[in-house]
DNA sequence: CGGTATCCCGGGTGATACTG
DNA sequence: CAGTATCACCCGGGATACCG
């Protein structure tokens, strides 16, 4: 069995300005490495990607579908279940993605700092 | 001195959709690349840079500024001159986005699979 | 549970033309 | 040379509500 994923996997304090490595679009990077440990349900997904709404994480799933980064699969049964999960291609989009997060978490401060100038730049040009 | 850019250094037959890797927006990543040998005039980014109308050029140099990954200065001259240059962060940047070039080329072949056969699919709904 | 349907908004992108 | 000014377009993102 699959550990379920941790909902504070992502920095509620990392605005999407802060995060300059993208995959497609705002949250395909997330998702990707939401499927990292193995398939994961629609609902699943939710809970770590704080406050998505259902459409736009339809929409980011289809486009990572699109795109041949994840697969979808509806599971036969009473219940309906749909499993996402990375293809070989997205799989192998973990290595630099891991290589961006590093490169994210080692230069943490110097993100925020250069994100706090600017907003007081941005403060002082309104006055 | 610094070897000019090469004109061709980003294959024009990517289209954005098939760099889902960025660096805030969609000509952030490839301007930091330009900028790894030495700092650049905004003439000279705009060579690689395919067709790039100053204004874009401008407001992704402006924001890639305000993000701290690149400095801005005027020399001084009777012939106006500016040179962006990359900053500490900017340079650190080079890492991972070297391991996104990796992983692209490395799987150049799949991403524009998965491309033709998004387009194919696209025709056959048409239909 | 796994989505759609609507409506709306902001901004990234671009073409064209003009400027100090 | 290094930009601005203006106008236009599209689409990603989001809120809300509803569906099989």
């Amino acid at each position: 069995m699959l550990a379920p994923l941790d909902p504070d996997m992502f920095d509620p304090a990392c605005p999407s300005a802060l995060t300059p490595v993208r995959v497609g679009t705002k949250w395909g990077a997330m998702i990707v490495r939401c499927l990292a440990d193995g398939p994961r349900r629609f609902g699943e997904l939710r809970v770590p990607l704080h406050g998505i709404t259902p459409k736009v994480l339809t929409s980011s799933l289809r486009r990572l579908e699109r795109d041949g980064y994840v697969s979808r699969t509806e599971l036969a049964g009473p219940v309906r279940q749909v499993e996402y999960a990375l293809t070989p291609l997205g799989r192998s989009l973990l290595d630099p993605l891991d290589a961006a997060c590093a490169w994210a978490s080692a230069h943490w401060d110097e993100i925020l700092d250069a994100a706090d100038a600017a907003l007081a730049r941005e403060q002082a040009v309104a006055h």
